[in-house]
DNA sequence: GGCCGGAGTTAAGCATGCTTAACAAGTCGG
DNA sequence: CCGACTTGTTAAGCATGCTTAACTCCGGCC
């Protein structure tokens, strides 16, 4: 058996991101407090994402740990210089996937957002470029991006029930 | 601040999947052993996983609480109807994404499997379906890959440090 | 018949990430 | 001046998901 199943290194990557989930989200909400108020503290951070303050403190005390947030001389939040590049990295990665399933796949938005925001802290800096690229010159091309448009309105009209992967798609591939 | 930050049912949706990253990779194990060797074991799932027999043991468990996994007369693991249909659809989503982000993105396989591994469980079977639509309706049609792979042929050449996101994502949306 | 080894389970420990409860410290009002 | 509220922290508990260690159980072999 020689697929990706026997190759540990990739399946049990996802544990060793170098972001988690909550984590980005605590930087992205810092970091919007202080676009919206001018700063940012403990409780707002917890009421902003609707954890308990303790919740948000202990994360805190991690991400200061790891470098990523640090407190100025009144004690309020603030991101280190790499705390704004993985809150950066995350929110564009979250912002060109949702656009990328709304506006080319045509999900509804909902679905387009939810999604986008389970995958955003996992798509990789490399991977978001080249989509962020395509996007900036596929769409912005509107013979092109009319092209799509029509092939995405036929997939709405045509939908059937069919297998995710489809009969294409190189099953257990590697 | 009326933006995704103040809407909880959104990040924290996260971890109120349907599948998670682990369950999907036992699922995967299961019907691969059984496709190669006609059964699965508690051992087999742990060798092909690289995990514990304990770690495999006690996970399995809840499979099969879970109504995904169940058990044949000679006590050799099957997976359910359902059990078979979530394995398939992770293995899709996996499928059509490493495609993607390798054949229409042009990312490097390694980075594209990395990627996908790491999503699969995360994207819903409606957005997956759409982009296994996309690709088999703009792949397969000559031009228009063609089209595609020159505008990321110019991506590789022009490539240079920039933000993720670009300029013209709507950063913060909602 | 007894013993060994493979298969499977259970227990205890650790890390993450949440909860509630209890508590320390600072600020503000009467 | 002192009580009350706000802020932040720590502690204990729970769930997931892994580890190692210590079992049980069963089958085959001498």
């Amino acid at each position: 058996m020689s697929n990706r199943f026997n190759d540990s290194t990739y399946w049990r990557a996802f544990g060793e991101n170098d972001i988690t989930h909550s984590a980005g989200h605590y930087l992205m909400a810092i970091d919007a407090l202080r676009d919206e108020y001018g700063y940012a503290r403990v409780t707002d951070v917890a009421e902003t994402l609707e954890i308990s303050r303790s919740a948000a403190s202990m994360a805190i005390s991690q991400l200061k740990r790891r470098g990523w947030v640090s407190e100025d001389r009144n004690r309020f939040l603030l991101l280190t210089e790499d705390g704004a590049e993985m809150a950066r990295l995350v929110e564009g990665n979250f912002a060109i996937l949702s656009k990328f399933f709304e506006e080319v796949l045509g999900a509804e938005p909902d679905v387009a957002k939810a999604d986008a925001c389970k995958m955003e802290h996992l798509m990789s800096l490399e991977t978001g470029r080249r989509l962020v690229w395509l996007m900036r010159h596929v769409l912005n091309d509107s013979s092109r991006a009319a092209d799509i448009q029509k092939v995405m309105t036929r997939f709405a009209r045509d939908k059937e029930p069919e297998d995710p992967a489809g009969p294409d798609a190189d099953k257990g591939s590697n």
